[in-house]
RNA sequence: GCGGGUAUGGCGAAAUUGGUAGACGCGCCAGACUUAGGAUCUGGAGCCGUGAGGCAUGGGGGUUCGAGUCCCUCUAUCCGCACCA
């Protein structure tokens, strides 16, 4: 029988598809392993070979998790609300439900081709009602909820309402909004819409206007994430910084369990990080000035209280709310100037320019509480509304910005610490002596930072205070495909949430899907939408494309329940995510909204364990290479002029380089990748604008027309990202046709360890197609199958089991890279042996199969089995073949490898070493001395001293 | 600027605990079978040297009997964050 991968792909898909063998049960007695991949957004461009790498892993250590008898959930879903779709139908006109639908069918088919054991009756997809009904009624949770911060905990909101009516918000230990106090009778005298308005400061999902991130290309406002470089991420548009009114989830309340809990968990290091990174919490002291001639007072934060004494100014973000309270008339002017040049530039501007300082003076002063010094009040770009309370006491002698703020505006500057002791410190390190600080003089730093808060706290001016850089997360976008908030208003504008009947609320259709001018949503033009008989309203905004990611994983546990997000049970069996494996994009993203709802969901006890995802592995991205052709910048004669690369300097700048087509190219990949006539004339008909050029290699100059067959024009080959711009995406199904799924997988394995980004080398696929072929070869000699039924030598079994040990372990540290290598290594020695005995093929059939699925499954069958390979058990290594009679030993003289001999397996030290002593080299190289000393490292080596 | 990672043949890489560096594969070279080879099989090869031997894991230093692996330092490169008070 000839191998022929498509026939057996094809025959073993509808075989796994009519008997549902990867179909999984919530009611299981096997141990439970939840193995997840991040979910892909269903874009029109396909999936291309880099996607599949994650889910390679996944499915191989999934397959392999099955075979060792425990219930894999391994599902796989699709993020399918979002911008891109949108993108995409305010184009064509095409309604991004129906793109979205035909992208799904398109993914799934090229998944189902890769050979995945998804559980594909569990499949979700976010833009489904049935899946964002419990998205919206999550939403409806964390309005419902407050965060105790006493108890760490989420409560319900109603528990917070009967402590006001009885003590105001006075001892309230809460997350919130900044708001005023209140004692129980202010709170009664409130009308139903004031107290509606206090209960948004504590809502877990609430409503505020607020400086957001505007993007006016796309319509719509963006989370902090979403932002890249100063321009959206999606797309490259600019963004500016516009206050309005818009949805938030308290994720700052949540902002200390994030961080903590991190240490649970098995993720990367630097995924840690960049976590607490993001996090971003500071120790540090809040303060109270007063304001000369003012009854407010100024608020600050700061982590060196103790430099109080070094403070020669004050700055206030451009926004804060006091600016235009303490401006002086005098210098109105000059802030109104400076709050324009800082509202006209963009947020791009802002952060091309970092170093440059700005600012202007108020002309009002704040007084220092310890020796009623006026400090001037500036403000300045470069502190931030939203971090701290927007307001620092700046310290010239101490921190590197108020230092150069304080030389560009001549301001003083006050040495405050001494670090004459401590060489080597920079500006902002907490070492050294107080001076010029009156009562701290003479302490060290952190002596001084405690005395001070200590201060702070009895004079009632301040006090000690956490701080942490994340932000709220905005919840509001003004698009239409995404889930709407299930939101109604009512006349007073108070909002209420949808009753759990009147769930989903469906995604109404809509033609025209352009967002609108004024920062109001799509949504908002469906007037007998938006308007209720009853006079209230919806909302109009839609959620953010974090929404459904952010618990999809919880849904797969029981995706079909229709009176909860998942059942008790099914959350009591399958818990948490034991495996996650998807790219480092979405560290501080997703990973951190979905651990905090898995956080808010455990708090209203519906989920049972801290964290979602026990482990995180991180598979690298894999790169394509790009094929440019260099073109004359500047047009000669008129026309423009290719050049073969060999005639380009590397580095000049007189060319720019456009992409080719990989297709057209011939030996791409290699240092030697080249157009000639064929390619060429391909090029020309896929660029019209350039039909009348003319090209220069070394067979001379001439019309694309008249090209010589033998000349070549050289391309250079370039790594960069797969992308459809750069013409260089390698579709899987194309690389599955040619070699088939199986080589496809173990060769995406085999390209490196799956942490690291790598470029995918077509060419080198070769060699994994050799080993399928081998493999076959070894159970069809000449197209008949032949197994041999004898007993297995000892050296079959060794070599078998040597193998299996390896694979497993390599397995288990997903080393699948060094698996791949095995098996040709076990194939090779195998071979040597001319072995095709059943008792050792079968094992080794068992050992490949969670890595190439069809090729096991048809050998499987050839090798007389009739239920599926991956229903069979994972072969275990035996110990007694892992035991070796004799063990080659190098000898090394002062470390230097002198020679080999071969010893016992189980000789002791003593007896290798008087052995050793024996051998003619060893003699030799000693010349009479006697070692110093002889040292064995059983296992591994003789090592001996002179 | 701050934080983290990486650096091994012509290429992708391996080396599990400090113990024979370069397994496995690509490409290359030679040979066999072929009308043919972009098929298959066999063999070769880190570099220098005819050879014995010497030199080799980005550069320099250190610890050790012994270092790709541990420590210090420099360089290159990739990723993340970036006025966070």
């Amino acid at each position: 029988m000839e191998f022929n991968s498509a026939a057996i792909e094809q025959k073993w898909k509808e075989s796994w598809e009519k008997h549902q063998i990867y179909k999984i049960s919530n009611s299981s007695v096997r141990p439970k392993y939840y193995i997840l991949d991040m979910f892909p957004y269903p874009s029109g461009a396909g999936l291309h070979v880099g996607h599949p790498l994650g889910y390679i892993a996944s499915d191989i250590y999934a397959r392999y998790k099955r075979m060792q008898g425990y219930e894999v959930l391994h599902p796989m879903g699709f993020d399918s609300f979002g911008l891109p779709a949108e993108q995409y139908a305010i184009q064509t006109g095409i309604h991004p439900g129906l793109s979205t639908n035909d992208n799904i069918k398109r993914y799934r088919q090229q998944l189902d081709n890769i050979g995945f054991s998804f559980d594909w009756s569990r499949q979700v997809s976010t833009s489904d009602p049935e899946f964002y009904k419990w998205t919206q009624w999550i939403f409806i949770q964390l309005f419902d909820n407050w965060y105790d911060l006493s108890k760490a905990k989420a409560r319900p909101i109603h528990e917070l309402e009967t402590l006001f009516e009885s003590e105001g918000n006075l001892k309230v230990n809460a997350a919130h909004s900044p708001i005023d106090p209140m004692d129980a009778s202010t709170w009664k005298s409130f009308s139903k819409k004031e107290q509606s308005d206090v209960l948004m400061n504590y809502r877990l999902a609430y409503r505020k206007e607020a400086f957001v991130n505007w993007c006016e290309a796309l319509g719509t406002v963006l989370a902090n994430d979403e932002i890249k470089d100063g321009v959206s991420e999606r797309g490259g548009h600019p963004v500016e910084r516009k206050p309005m009114t818009q949805w938030f989830l308290r994720i700052t309340a949540y902002a200390e369990r994030l961080l903590n809990d991190l240490k649970d968990v098995d993720f990367s290091d630097s995924m840690k990080i960049m976590q607490s990174n993001w996090i971003g919490k500071s120790i540090g002291a809040q303060m109270f000035f007063k304001i000369d001639g003012h009854d407010s007072h100024l608020e600050i934060y700061t982590t060196r209280a103790d430099t109080i004494f070094g403070a020669t100014f004050m700055v206030l973000a451009p926004e804060h709310d006091l600016v235009a309270k303490i401006t002086t008339p005098d210098q109105k002017h000059t802030i109104d100037d400076y709050l324009r040049f800082v509202g006209a530039r963009s947020e791009r501007d802002r952060m091309a320019e970092v170093k440059e300082v700005s600012g202007a003076f108020t002309g009002a002063y704040a007084i220092n509480p310890f020796n009623d010094t006026k400090i001037p009040i500036w403000i300045a770009e470069y502190v931030l509304k939203d971090y701290g309370t927007g307001a620092i006491m700046a310290v010239p002698a101490d921190d590197a910005r108020d230092h150069a703020f304080a030389l560009k505006f001549n301001l003083p500057i006050i040495e405050i610490i001494d670090k004459s002791m401590y060489p080597g410190a920079t500006i902002e390190d907490k070492l050294g002596k107080m001076i010029n600080s009156e009562f701290l003089n003479g302490m060290e730093v952190i002596e001084a930072i405690d005395h001070i808060n200590g201060r702070l706290e009895q004079m009632k001016i301040g006090k000690k205070q956490l701080n942490y850089k994340m932000r709220d997360a905005n919840y509001s976008r003004q698009r239409y495909w995404g889930e709407p908030f299930p939101i109604v208003y009512d006349l007073d504008g108070i909002p209420h949430t949808l009753n759990q009947h009147e769930l989903p609320l469906l995604l109404p259709d809509l033609d025209d899907f352009k967002p609108t001018a004024n920062g109001k949503a799509p949504l908002s033009k469906l007037t007998d939408w938006v308007h209720l008989p009853n006079g209230f309203t919806r909302e109009t905004d839609t959620m953010p494309g974090f929404a459904g990611s952010s618990w999809y994983f919880l849904r797969y546990m029981d995706p079909h329940n229709d009176h909860t997000f998942a059942s008790k049970a099914a959350l009591d069996y399958w818990q948490d995510v034991d495996l996650y494996v998807g790219g480092t994009e979405h560290a501080v993203g997703h990973l951190l909204y979905s651990r905090f709802w898995h956080k808010f969901l455990f708090d209203l006890g519906y989920t049972v364990t801290k964290e979602p995802y026990k482990r995180l592995l991180n598979q690298g991205k894999i790169q394509g290479i790009s094929e440019m052709i260099y073109v004359k910048k500047e047009k000669e004669a008129g026309r423009h002029i290719f050049f073969s690369k060999e005639l380009v300097e590397a580095d000049s700048k007189d060319y720019i380089t456009l992409p080719v087509p990989i297709d057209y190219v011939k030996d791409y990949g290699s240092m030697k990748s080249y157009l000639d006539a064929d390619g060429l004339k391909k090029y020309i008909l896929f660029l019209p604008d350039y039909k009348d050029a003319l090209f220069r290699c070394e067979a001379g100059e001439f019309l694309a027309s008249d090209f010589p067959l033998h000349g070549k024009i050289y391309t250079l080959g370039e790594l960069a990202k797969m992308s459809k711009s750069l013409y260089n995406v390698i579709n899987p199904d194309a690389v599955v046709a040619e070699y088939g799924a199986d080589c496809f997988r173990l060769f995406e394995m085999f390209l490196g360890p799956l942490e690291q980004s790598k470029p995918w080398d077509t060419r080198s696929i070769d060699g994994v197609g050799k080993f399928i072929r081998r493999l076959w070869a070894t159970f069809f000699i000449n197209g008949l199958l032949e197994i041999s039924d004898e007993p297995a030598s000892p050296e079959e079994l060794k070599i078998l089991h040597k193998g299996i040990k390896r694979i497993t372990d390599d397995i288990e540290r997903f080393s699948f890279n060094t698996c791949v290598s095995q098996f040709m290594i076990i194939l090779n020695e195998l071979k040597s042996l001319n072995c095709n005995k059943r008792v050792i093929l079968d094992p080794l059939v068992r050992l490949i199969a969670p890595f190439a699925p069809f090729i096991a499954e048809e050998l499987w069958q050839h090798l007389g089995h009739l239920g599926s390979v991956h229903l069979a058990t994972y072969p275990k290594a035996e110990d007694q073949y892992l035991l070796e009679s004799t063990i080659t030993y190098p000898i090394c003289v002062n470390g230097k490898k002198r020679g080999t001999s071969d010893y016992p397996a189980d000789a002791d030290s003593k007896a290798l070493e008087a052995m050793t002593m024996q051998l003619d080299f060893v003699q030799k190289w000693l010349e009479g001395t006697p070692p110093k000393k002889v040292i064995v490292v059983i296992g591994k080596m003789i090592n001996i001293v002179v």
